[in-house]
DNA sequence: ATAATAGTGTCTATTAGACACTATTAA
DNA sequence: TTAATAGTGTCTAATAGACACTATTAT
């Protein structure tokens, strides 16, 4: 009745130059051996806690980050997704600024723009336009794309994080008030941002409370 | 490596008279036997397609319900969730009228208040928990509570329920507005409701665009 | 006619966006 | 000083809610 194959599978998403991104690794083992893929690996069920652990374990073991959001994307599954047989795969996406996987230095993650993906085994095609529609989505009216930046970030960055992931441009004034009714903010006092020949803007960073989950708004944007 | 037990769980959610409530059935076999718990069972990866395939067989087996809707909830995982061993539930949600759970007269499905639920199996609280927390969240902004009436309907029934879900009350006028905004639903022409001795109401039926998943508003409410 | 609830027109309050103005830096 | 971008004050537009009024039924 059961020979079911467990897995995780992990959408390492970041935002670079080229846009929003997402790691792939090339798989050391068949099925799709040498393809660009999704970090991903079995449930270890006698050393993983649970998902979420496991998932932790595979993002570490693979690429050697630490990424400060990790949350449970859906769980992909069926018989015709993995050639091994009847496979379920709990997906996970981690968000992750652009520096700590350049920083990493894990030479076999490569960064790919989500809209530019080569053929991807399994599913994993699926999983990431998952992934990217979640993020999208929780833009509208969560602090969730705090988590692309670095711990310090000014305003405008953050203002341009959310720009490029909604894919529009945003009223300045209503996005400082939105920010300010999140209420996830707190300013770095006296430090500035170095920008070009201009006025340095002010350093914010995460509150404590919002530094493993995103806060919400009530009404979007 | 691997020797994880695979399940599928659903949440099937109602509104009667006591409020939201979800259907419990009497366990079967162990562990737990003959307690109350949400309608399960082992995935079968010789004849279920995918995870969905199998949260519809459970659920009409189990129940002999077909609900209008059916989404994947998460996934529940872990060692400790149940004695016999690392184990994963694909969470499914269902809703579905009142009258299709009393109609279809299976005596083993008892209907229990959401919060007056006794204690349950394994993780179940938990998994119910979230169901009514993506329920009630999605009816923020959605035409999901649509699918806890019956398929002909009046506006001022569907505004009760999404006040019962929302926990507050509701402008009509707004509420009217959001409704013509979401567009998902379409006047049953010459037809009216029965209520007492006042003014008949419009009744109304979903699109049939979505009568398998919710429409949403770029705002909520 | 009266009571009861459905449905709508419209005014007011709240929220979002436009725009301009001041602030602060490098060159 | 100018150029460039940060940050804010304030006016206008859009949206949400309050409230009252009309509509339609049973008694």
């Amino acid at each position: 009745m059961n020979a079911v194959i467990c897995t995780v599978d992990i959408v390492l998403l970041t935002l670079g130059d080229e846009g929003l991104s997402v790691a792939l690794l090339k798989r050391d083992r068949q099925p799709f051996k040498d393809l660009a893929a999704l970090p991903g690996g079995f449930i270890h069920a006698d050393t993983d806690v649970d998902g979420f652990d496991a998932a932790m374990r595979v993002l570490s073991s693979k690429t050697g980050i630490h990424a400060p959001y990790l949350g449970q994307l859906a769980t992909f599954s069926g018989a015709a997704r993995d050639p091994r047989g009847w496979s379920v795969s709990l997906a996970y996406y981690a968000l992750v600024p652009f520096d700590v996987i350049t920083g990493a230095g894990h030479p076999d993650v490569k960064l790919v723009p989500v809209d530019r993906l080569p053929a991807l085994p399994f599913d994993h095609a699926a999983i990431v336009a998952t992934a990217v529609e979640r993020l999208r989505s929780k833009s509208q009216y969560s602090s969730l794309p705090c988590f692309l930046v670095g711990e310090l970030f000014t305003l405008p960055q953050l203002q341009r994080v959310y720009e490029v992931l909604m894919g529009e441009e945003l009223n300045k004034v209503s996005f400082r008030r939105k920010m300010t009714e999140l209420d996830v903010l707190e300013p770095v006092e006296g430090q500035m941002a170095a920008s070009g020949a201009s006025r340095p803007a002010q350093l914010y960073r995460l509150k404590p409370a919002f530094r493993d989950q995103p806060g919400l708004l009530k009404r979007g944007l």
